[in-house]
DNA sequence: CTCGAAAGTCGCCGTTCGACTACAATCCCT
DNA sequence: AGGGATTGTAGTCGAACGGCGACTTTCGAG
């Protein structure tokens, strides 16, 4: 999912915690954060400090990607790199099941 | 690529501004911040306000992704939407390609 | 409906932010 | 080597941060 604003990342992160079952006491203690500030947070607070963001995104196992010119894209391990039109073997598969 | 922590971001940002061939000056107009601000986010200041950090990656359009267990993935249109085991698709597409 | 837990709000406090100016250090390009 | 642009640093200042304790409000299981 796409975040561009902080409203995006308070959603993301009070989904999360939720489908985790955790409340907000916890999740700021895993965090390291005080729990008003998961309140605010998660209501999209806009001058969040960045670090604060991070942790809290680790303590729910969520993780960021970055996309866009001149940003290099991840490779995998077993990764052989080929170009794949990814839509089109979908496609096929949905068809011929293998 | 993935972003844990704010040297991350620091080092992409710098990457996408020269990739871009923007200066210092430009991007913190851009971005509506100071110029001594992008110095220290490339530096990676852990306490950076996160709405200016999305205002700077917006300038440089850059995007975010989040990924994690409770978040959507992203659906294009013609999506169809059913779970597929991406890996074990792409596997098998090597092995007998269409 | 009832009661306890979770979530949201308020004010105080020391700390840090980010804009700004000014200056030093580097980097290019000729 | 020279000179302008770019980048990094230092210090000041008002504003906001985030932690904390104390409430109030909302939610949810019985």
């Amino acid at each position: 999912m796409r975040v561009h604003t902080p409203v995006d990342f308070g959603l993301m992160i009070r989904q999360a915690r939720r489908s985790r079952g955790m409340t907000q006491q916890q999740l700021a203690r895993a965090a390291l954060v005080g729990r008003q500030w998961v309140v605010e947070i998660e209501a999209g607070k806009p001058r969040a400090e960045l670090g604060m963001v991070l942790r809290t995104l680790a303590a729910l196992d969520l993780s960021l990607t970055m996309h866009g010119e001149g940003i290099p894209e991840l490779r995998r391990s077993g990764d052989r790199s080929e170009a794949v039109d990814l839509q089109g073997v979908l496609d096929a598969h949905r068809r011929t099941p293998t």
